[in-house]
RNA sequence: GUCCCCAUCGUCUAGCCUGGCCCAGGACACCGGCCUUUCACGCCGGCGACAGGGGUUCAAAUCCCCUUGGGGACGCCA
């Protein structure tokens, strides 16, 4: 097999959502896998709609996923001369028309077929125009389309697909197709095969609604004088709803930079992604990148649409599960230097990074993102219920105060206590605090859970976290000893 | 409406091509237990699906047909 060429062609009408985010994935695992090439073109030919901020949106999610491309970007809008060349080569081709028929006739037309409840294609009418009634016309200054004249008879058109096997369409079933429209530009369906053709892609990996218009892009390459890529239609992604995902719809949940801004790890991201839709046929979910790209294969991808499961307003996931469980697997599992450089990018962003944990605290710091990262979801977890390691800013949550402090009203008065007898401490290891904890409570005939859970509301700001005294020890004497003397604001 | 595609736990899926190893396996979620003076992790267990109906066959989740449900394509959008 000649050199592998794949290309992701994104049109910048918004931001990167995470279907196109999947196509891509796919696009570029399937380049990787084969030594091959990725092509990224940014297809602009919709001037109304695309926008550079959307161009700048696009690259951006691409390169936070960890998506290179080889080639690009490319703007389709700049080979507008070679969609129109193709068209002209199309027309002295014999391979297609002009078409004089107006839009208020077409919608005539298909109108009377919609009533008549019967299909409708354009029926030809200028097919059959001879040469002087075209230049008739033309010289009347009658604005026109260019038509693709589909050949006649009982051919099929058809097509290898990687995920749906062979793929055959009747041509009478299809009609003749705009290619130009009256302003002369020409249209996505040949400008996409143009630039296919230009850039010599092999394999055009998609998704399932470009299923439909394939057998016409076949022609085209045909009446083109070029060899057809292999196709690989794969399944949508849609809603609870069954509805396809979309920016229009569902808004920011859909967008890659939405899942960048809530602690994402790119890579997880990409793993769920890559499971929509395609398995490597074992019970392995997890995989590294050089892992995926070895088991990646187009004939494993899916012939059903799948669902994201993502309810709106649901109080504890805010997306979909599966994808929080990927994100939290490798948020606890991944090398701890590089979680703590992404941990330290959400201080940063939060304005409670200290350089000093790059410096002299460096080795506190790592140890603190390893003690508590195995009960987060996400990297902002770090400065949410991760807080107050780093911060003194740190929120205290309502039901931790409800549960252990407010049904212990005596510790209004212990905590404080407790500050001076573990201020007093010569050092603050494990078993120094605990010792010293364990002989306060004897003393004062109180069970030793009430005061922990009590100090670990205070000190931390949570219900839940790591064990006591092991994070006394990460957050220091002084600052222990510092929350628990200011305990009182907790009881009023 | 016409044409095409799809159909396994709530969700992502394995199994389907090459029928028996499947009273259907894994993951997430959920529930219970263990661990833990909290929570999480981890471990153990539970709940939970072959859309329905007909065939073919000794045998069907797997092959065939019909029904139903869902999706896509039918533009001078991309």
């Amino acid at each position: 097999m000649s050199e592998v060429r794949v290309r992701f062609p994104p049109s910048p009408t918004g931001y990167l959502h995470i279907g196109s985010a999947r196509t891509a994935l796919y696009n570029w695992l399937f380049a990787r896998k084969h030594g091959g090439k990725l092509i990224l073109r940014i297809e602009d030919t919709d001037i109304e709609r695309s926008t550079q901020a959307s161009i700048d949106g696009i690259l951006d999610g691409m390169k936070w996923l960890g998506i290179d491309w080889d080639e690009g970007p490319y703007y389709q809008s700049q080979f507008k001369d070679e969609h129109v060349a193709a068209a002209n080569k199309l027309l002295e081709e014999g391979n297609a028309y002009k078409c004089f028929c107006t839009k208020e006739e077409l919608d005539a037309k298909r109108e009377a077929a919609r009533v008549a409840k019967s299909d409708y294609g354009y029926d030809g009418t200028c097919r059959a125009l001879t040469p002087d009634e075209v230049a008739e016309k033309e010289n009347a200054g009658l604005p026109y389309v260019v038509r693709f004249k589909v050949p006649e008879g009982d051919g099929v058109a058809s097509f290898e697909d990687s995920v749906y096997g062979k793929v055959e369409k009747p041509l009478r079933d299809l009609e003749d197709f705009v290619i130009v429209r009256s302003d002369g530009s020409p249209l996505y369906m040949l400008s996409n095969v143009v630039d296919d053709i230009r850039d010599r892609i092999t394999h055009v990996i998609r998704g399932a609604d470009g299923l439909g218009n394939t057998p016409r892009q076949t022609l085209l390459y045909h009446a083109l004088g070029a060899k057809q890529p292999i196709f690989a239609h794969m399944p949508l992604t849609l809603d609870h709803q069954k509805a396809k995902i979309s920016k229009r719809k569902h808004g920011e949940i859909v967008a890659v930079h939405f899942y960048k801004e809530h602690g994402f790890i790119p890579w997880a991201l990409c793993n769920f992604l890559v499971l929509l839709g395609w398995s490597p046929g074992d019970d392995t979910e997890i995989f590294s990148r050089e892992e995926l790209i070895e088991a990646f294969s187009l004939e494993r991808i899916n012939r059903s649409n799948s669902i994201f499961n993502y309810k709106k307003d649901d109080p504890k996931f805010f997306t979909d599960p599966k994808a929080l469980s990927i994100n939290a697997h490798y948020l606890r599992t991944m090398d701890i230097e590089v979680i703590a450089e992404m941990a330290a990018e959400v201080l940063k962003g939060e304005g409670i990074w200290d350089e000093a944990y790059a410096g002299e605290k460096r080795q506190w710091y790592l140890d603190t993102v390893e003690l508590i990262r195995t009960r987060f979801h996400t990297l902002t977890d770090f400065a949410g219920a991760g807080r107050a390691y780093f911060a003194e800013d740190y929120e205290v949550e309502e039901r931790a105060i409800k549960k252990n402090i407010a049904k212990h009203p005596d510790l209004e008065k212990y905590l404080p206590q407790l500050a001076d007898k573990l201020a007093e401490l010569p050092d603050f290891e494990h078993d120094t605090v605990e010792e010293a904890l364990r002989t306060f409570c004897e003393a004062l005939g109180v069970k030793s859970g009430i005061v922990i859970n009590g100090m670990r509301t205070c000190v931390t700001g949570r219900l839940a976290g790591p064990s006591m005294f092991e994070a006394l020890g990460f957050l220091g004497q002084d600052r222990v000893v510092a929350r628990l003397r200011g305990s009182g604001k907790l009881f009023s």
